[in-house]
DNA sequence: TATTAATGACTGACTGGTCAGTCATTAATA
DNA sequence: TATTAATGACTGACCAGTCAGTCATTAATA
C-alpha cells in the first residue's frame, strides 16, 4: 500500500523507456548495456527489473513504443480517397521522422523483415500493420484506375521502400534542408511515374 | 620448412571465411562467435588467428570477399548504353543473389550505409562503388534523354532499394519461384514508370 | 637408406574482462 | 511497526584472444 518512490510508476515506465531508446541511438549498435540505461535514467539496475522483465522485453517495449506512434499517425489516412492516402502515409512517415530523428534512425535501420530475434516481434507486426493499412489504399487505388494492377504487397512493400530511401538520403548527407512538402511529391513522383523520361519507352 | 597441414594457406583461409559466412547467416545475427567459426572450419581456434589479426578483421573480410565477388559481376554493364547497362546491373545484382542465397541475406541484412562500426567499412567502400557505376549510367541515360533529369545520387539510390525490395519479397514468400527475367523487367518498370497508371496524372 | 634434429603449423586449455540478472539490505511511507 | 520500493554489490555465464606445448614433415647426417 505504499509507494516511497517519487513518481507514479507510469512516468517512471516511460523514463526508462526513453533513457533505452536513447541510448540504443548513442550506441549505433543493435544493442544496449543495461547498465547504461539505468544510468541514463538515474535509477538502480534492479529498478530496471521492476520494471521489464529482462533486457529482451525492454527493448521489445522500445520498438513497440515508437511504432505505435507511427501506427497512431497513418490512421489519418483512413478513409481518404486513394491518393490522397497515400499522400497522408508518406506525409505522415516523413514528419514523423523529421521530428524524432533518432526514432528515425532506429526504425530505418533495424529492418523489421529481416529480423528473427525476439525483439524484433512486436515491431514487425506494427510494421505489418502499416502494411495493412497501405494495401489497402493501394487495391482501392488500383479498382479506381489510379494504378495500374500489381500485386498490392509488392506495391505496399515498395512504397516504403521508398520512405525508408528518403530518409536514407536524409541521413547520409545530413544537411537535410530539403523542405517536407517537396519531398512528399517527390516521393509520389517516384512511386507514380517512376523516373523514366515521359516520351521513352522502356 | 616445414608444412605439416594438408592444404595451401590460401585454401584455408578461404575455409575460414566461408565457414564464417555461414556462421554470420545462420545465426541470423549481427555478430558470430569465434568458437563458432573455428568449429565449422575445422580448425582450432589459435589456428585462426593466425589467418586474421582479431574477429573484426575476419568480418571485415567475409564482406570484403562478397561485395568484390559482386562487384566483378556489376562489371559487365561498364560500356554498355544506357539502359541496357541499367537491366545488367539489375540483372546481375539478382542472379548473383539467386545462386548465393545466404550471402544475399547478409547483403540485404547489412545495410552498409547505416552502420558505422569498422566491420562495416569496406562493405560500405564498396557499395560506393557499385553506386558509382551506377551514377555513371543514370548520368548518361540522363543525358540521352532515357530518364528524367534528377539527382543522380536518388536515383542510383533508388535502384539499389529495389534490388533490396525484390530480394526481400523473395525472402518473405520462401517460394520465390518468378524468373530471373520476369523479375529484372518488373524491377526496371517501376525504376522507369512507376505504379502509377499510364492515363492518370497525380 | 635409416636415424636424428629442426621446424613451425596447429592445438585447446586458460585468462581476463564484460555484462545480464539476482537478492540481501536500506530507505521511505502508512 | 509493517510493508513495499529502491538499491547496487555480487555472481556466474560467456567469450575474445593467448601461448606453452605437440607432432607431422622436412633436412641433415651417418
Amino acid at each position: 500500500m505504499s509507494r516511497p518512490c517519487a513518481e507514479p510508476p507510469e512516468t517512471r515506465r516511460r523514463r526508462i523507456l526513453d533513457a533505452a531508446r536513447m541510448v540504443l541511438v548513442k550506441e549505433d549498435l543493435e544493442d544496449l548495456r543495461v547498465d547504461d540505461v539505468a544510468k541514463k535514467a538515474r535509477i538502480a539496475k534492479g529498478t530496471l527489473y521492476l520494471y521489464f522483465r529482462d533486457k529482451q522485453a525492454l527493448m521489445s517495449a522500445v520498438f513497440s513504443d515508437l511504432s505505435a506512434q507511427l501506427e497512431s499517425r497513418l490512421q489519418k489516412a483512413s478513409g481518404a480517397p486513394p491518393l490522397d492516402a497515400l499522400r497522408i502515409i508518406a506525409q505522415e512517415h516523413l514528419s514523423f521522422m523529421d521530428e524524432n530523428p533518432d526514432l528515425a534512425t532506429l526504425l530505418v535501420r533495424r529492418d523489421p523483415f529481416l529480423r528473427k530475434e525476439r525483439s524484433a516481434a512486436p515491431l514487425r507486426e506494427r510494421t505489418g500493420a502499416h502494411l495493412s493499412i497501405l494495401v489497402r489504399s493501394i487495391r482501392e487505388a488500383v479498382a479506381a484506375g489510379l494504378l495500374r494492377p500489381h500485386d498490392p504487397q509488392l506495391g505496399a512493400l515498395h512504397f516504403l521502400s521508398l520512405v525508408r530511401l528518403f530518409k536514407v538520403r536524409q541521413l547520409l548527407q545530413n544537411s537535410g534542408k530539403t523542405p517536407l512538402r517537396s519531398q512528399v511529391q517527390e516521393l509520389l513522383d517516384l512511386f507514380l511515374k517512376g523516373l523514366g523520361s515521359p516520351e521513352a519507352a522502356s
